[in-house]
DNA sequence: ATTTATTATCGTAATATTGCAATATATTAA
DNA sequence: TTAATATATTGCAATATTACGATAATAAAT
């Protein structure tokens, strides 16, 4: 993106919106829908699954592992991936709690 | 962005990460709070609270429009916007829902 | 030590996003 | 009609993202 001004708002929006701006795209979707089929996968698995080339899942894996999404631990010489259940949970209830918020609201 | 591959990807879940991408930047996460707060509110009102200059923010509420995640009803000369509740109710309930198959799942 | 398997990093082209000044559009007020 | 108010659009510069080929790094197996 451009010139993104973060330092004008707060370090809540800031995290919030690092988490959904990981989340919002089509692969990393996928590859958090898949990985909750599948439970635990390596990297190799999601590259079979999904259609684009390793050096991207790799890419868009780093991201979800940045934003907290997902977590990596080494197992021989594969990372064997998983979701980080905390995260949907906060997730979940932050969205969860804006809309309980606008339940009794009229626009 | 670069290309997206959106063409790879589901209905679903090109939906899902439009919305969340829509999300998924401070300066948006601070309009919806802003909205949360005050109910509702016109463009002129958040140029006043944001660090932002009046076709910024067009442009941003005009993003999270299109994602169906605020409506804006013409009043008069200006344009009332607020939260669009089910919005915030679908994407609660996806993220609890995630969180809820997590639970006996272990990493 | 060499090979094989798995994942990460680098470099780069194509494209998208962000922010704003200038300007256009639309509605009300005088 | 003219002026004032509120929002949207256009055009553009700066920056970020996406995707992938080539290559590096790491660990296990032979």
């Amino acid at each position: 993106m451009g010139i993104t001004k973060s330092a004008s708002f707060t370090e809540e929006q800031n995290e919030l919106a690092n988490v959904l701006k990981a989340l919002g795209h089509p692969a990393r979707v996928a590859i958090v829908q898949y990985l909750l089929k599948v439970d635990t996968c390596i990297c190799g698995d999601i590259v079979n699954e999904l259609p684009l080339a390793q050096p991207t899942i790799s890419q868009h894996l780093k991201e979800l592992k940045n934003a907290n999404i997902i977590q990596g631990t080494i197992d021989g010489k594969s990372i064997c991936y998983c979701l980080n259940k905390e995260m949907f949970s906060k997730i979940g209830r932050y969205f969860m709690g804006v809309s309980i918020s606008l339940e009794n609201k009229c626009c």
